[in-house]
DNA sequence: TATTGTTATACTCTATAACTATA
DNA sequence: TATAGTTATAGAGTATAACAATA
């Protein structure tokens, strides 16, 4: 039962990873848009979070975007009170973003609109295989070298 | 072992499948350049061959597009050489899209291209996740309403 | 009037390149 | 010189609105 061709293209891995992740961040951009936040902007939060970076130039390299959209991202994050930016003290140069208790709030919000959205996805799969697709697609992302 | 909610926005399905789908997307539509096509362009040829849209208004409903779009899409199509127009003689406003021998090659180069992809995305899963990955993928495919 | 396909236009997202300040 | 952040500009992708032909 090895290297199962798929004869037709909608029912490859990665043809469905493709349209099934667009109608995914769609759904989460518009119920994210009720609080002024983007998919972006709380995966920013997220990494910030985790601690996976701190620096504009940091999260721009593991977000997979370029420097100059993280300044807007961050703009937006920062008026809405949810990241600080302070200057390296070590490198005046860099600057390093911190969450606030606010971007900690929103960020829960975020993590609780995905779980609902995993919730009405997921619905129609028994538990077993709800949790393999999680496990298959926490390989994939560690496998693409994404955070998390 | 029900409503496991992810304690982190990046451990969601939802969230995951976002990520990794824009990053499939890229990479398909890398390989795909190659040979002058783009994802939408192959989704489109695999509509017309599974015979689940012929119109261009079909087409843009099923690929949730606006009609518009389809025009552009087709245009490229029909001078690769890979559709036909033909005007419907029942309704002579519509516009039956068919599938050609070079667009049936060019369709199969790109299921090729797909399942070269899902080899390489899937090759650190064991087989039973492998399958209980496209087995999940293609429920929440048919609960989203999607072809194929 | 309503619908199909088309065109013209505008909007969103993102990247590239040039600039500044620090190193 | 090289790097971090910023700004200005351009490109890709897509939607909206107005239009012509047909129903």
């Amino acid at each position: 039962m090895k290297d199962v061709k798929q004869e037709t293209l909608t029912d490859t891995v990665a043809f469905r990873l493709g349209t099934l992740g667009a109608i995914t961040a769609e759904l989460f951009a518009e119920r994210l848009a009720a609080h002024g936040l983007k998919p972006k902007h709380a995966g920013l939060m997220a990494l910030l979070a985790s601690g996976a970076a701190a620096s504009q130039q940091d999260i721009a390299r593991t977000m997979r975007v370029t420097p100059s959209l993280v300044v807007g991202l961050a703009d937006h994050l920062e008026e809405l009170g949810a990241v600080g930016r302070e200057r390296d003290s070590g490198d005046r140069r860099r600057q390093i973003l911190t969450l606030t208790d606010r971007g900690r709030e929103l960020l829960a919000l975020c993590t609780a609109t995905a779980n609902a959205i995993d919730e009405e996805l997921t619905a129609a799969l028994d538990e077993p295989l709800r949790a393999a697709l999680r496990a298959a697609l926490a390989e994939l992302a560690v496998r693409a070298g994404l955070p998390g």
